[in-house]
DNA sequence: CCAATTTGGTATTGGTTTGGTATTGTTGTT
DNA sequence: AACAACAATACCAAACCAATACCAAATTGG
């Protein structure tokens, strides 16, 4: 048996219950959830399959996922699956601010410009594609800048955008954010992967450094209140000149 | 049988599982480096033979070979062939988390070692009378110490504490979130300053890398519930082997 | 030096799997 | 009797998987 028959067992959802049957499917996933059987990103099985499980039709297994897709728990995507979405940071207090460059440069009182090194409709690479989890006949928007402040070039910025969130890409002259939030997508929350690496040839030029010298490197993917994957963008910041700054908090169970 | 005909063995890719075939070959792949049949530099049958060894197309071959560059597992040059590439494994520290190194790499199931460079009590320099908002006068502890993980050097740390917190230096063996604690000095939080930077020659030889190679800096404040300043720490963080994850929230006010 | 060969790289197509929608029938409630 | 909720069948379309066919860089051998 697999984990999937397990979770999804008819013994399970039949119950003296009386309640419709895609409510007592709804209150299974819950469960499931609440007791970590089923973790953020793992795929659910198809509609079909949990619908053969449980003897029902898919229409009402159907019913079931959509409210909770539409509380967050879960994700679907047509063609690929059903996953466990994240309802809940994983923080309690937000610790961190998801901002853009030009917002943050803005909140620090300072005058930004970008040169646009590329802005362009195309499909993602095979990196692009596993990062936005979309397929790699979907069309990206990609926005590739310098961006400056007080002009002086302070990051090089490479933002690529599921291209159905940004139909217009003129339409992103400053703000990125500003735009998704126009289109009714502006993000809630993102993971943010950084680390220290020495600039290329091509880097350094932009940013008026020497090749070899030192930027941080950040990988941020954002996402929509619905689970959706938004934004993959990687950004160089030069060493020298930007700091970065995070207020913490004790985290409690690193109480030794 | 060559070794190469024995990784690619169709009995290997041939299973139970239902997975789709490039997702297969994917994980045999990934399973012969974890077994260490395939090593760093290894050349990997070309594209065409492991399709002919498993009887599927090249295309089904690449993509699962695509995914595998994509993570650095494999390396490919067109005309050359496919390597194994080097996919050192990246630390990650979350850094939203008010931990310690120790406690970090604790929490990773890391064996760590701290070599020291220098643990003794003196007078702060004028720098960190000021960041630690004390005079002058007043003696500090410093703790100056190489952590590695795993035999590998990860991040040079340079601590001071006012000595009235932690009066007995030798008490830290290990944590000094732990010493602290043991004193009723725990922080409870802090204020974090990162960027990158390029190793000076002896940060460089510490860290088992050369000259000029990128690091994180990160300088750390953190504060008692009384808000009394009880730690100053500067950390070098080597560029290629460690990642800093964030996960943000959107700032409300950060609308536009 | 150059043609042939080997290798990775790309475009296109068709079948299958998956989610998405429309419609219909049954049952309980008002 | 009318209506809403529940649950079903049937059909549509996006995404994925896997294939064939062709292109081009790099290597090899004469």
């Amino acid at each position: 048996m697999t984990p999937a028959e397990k979770i999804f067992a008819i013994e399970r959802f039949q119950s003296s219950d009386s309640a419709p049957l895609y409510l007592r499917l709804k209150k299974l996933v819950q469960d499931a959830i609440v007791a970590d059987e089923l973790k953020q990103g793992d795929s659910v099985p198809s509609e079909r399959d949990v619908a053969e499980l449980l003897q029902v039709s898919r229409v009402t297994v159907r019913k079931a996922f959509l409210e909770l897709v539409s509380e967050g728990l879960l994700v679907q995507k047509r063609g690929s699956g059903t996953f466990v979405g994240n309802p809940k940071p994983r923080f309690e207090q937000p610790l961190s601010r998801l901002t853009s460059f030009s917002e943050d440069m803005r909140l620090r009182g300072l005058k930004t410009e970008a040169q646009w090194l590329s802005r362009e409709t195309r499909l993602p690479t095979p990196e692009e594609s596993l990062k936005l989890s979309m397929s790699p006949s979907e069309y990206v928007a990609r926005f590739h800048r310098l961006r400056s402040a007080n002009g002086e070039p302070l990051a090089i910025e490479d933002a690529v955008i599921p291209h159905k969130f940004l139909p217009d890409i003129k339409s992103v002259e400053n703000s990125l954010y500003d735009a998704l939030d126009a289109n009714g997508f502006r993000p809630v929350r993102a993971l943010q992967r950084l680390h220290a690496v020495a600039l290329d040839a091509v880097e350094a030029r932009l940013l008026d450094l020497k090749e070899g010298s030192p930027a941080l490197f950040i990988e941020r993917v954002s996402y929509l209140p619905d689970g959706r994957i938004v934004e993959y963008t990687r950004s160089h910041y030069r060493g020298d000149s930007y700091d970065f700054v995070a207020e913490l908090n004790l985290a409690p169970e690193a109480k030794s």
